[in-house]
DNA sequence: CTGATGACGGTGC
DNA sequence: GGCACCGCCATCA
């Protein structure tokens, strides 16, 4: 993690790192979206996040399942269907979705990062 | 260095 | 309520 969150990531440490890092911390059963966590990544946008996380390997331990678009649903990803995959994932979560393939984003919406990791980042 | 691309968000109609 | 356009900025070739 960068020290300054307006100072671009050093080589190496890019800002990946911190969608990663963020989408680690979501908690099982609830999921977040890509515009949520841009705006908890300050300079970030939501274009990075889903880019972030589709540059991630098929074995990476980072939840990227619980991350899914403002509409609540999975977003497509081209060519693979591992979208039914990453269904699953959230299914043995608890995470429950209608006919459509949505999930109940007021219900299952991440809180937040916690203010200890905000405050790590110099946001608070 | 320039150009193109991309798991999206928000607003407007 | 659903669809279309624009913008966001890092990463890759």
């Amino acid at each position: 993690m960068n020290p300054t969150n307006k100072t671009p990531p050093k080589s190496g440490e890019t800002y990946y790192h911190q969608v990663y890092e963020l989408a680690s911390m979501i908690p099982r059963g609830k999921v977040a979206t890509y515009g949520q966590i841009a705006d908890y990544i300050a300079g970030c946008t939501p274009r990075m996040v889903g880019y972030a996380l589709f540059h991630l390997d098929t074995g990476t331990r980072v939840p990227w399942q619980r991350v899914i678009n403002a509409k609540g649903e999975i977003s497509p990803r081209p060519g693979a269907g591992g979208s039914s995959l990453q269904r699953e994932l959230l299914e043995a979560e608890g995470v429950d979705f209608d006919v459509l393939g949505k999930t109940d984003l007021k219900r299952y919406r991440w809180g937040g990062p916690p203010p200890k990791w905000l405050m790590a980042r110099g946001l608070l």
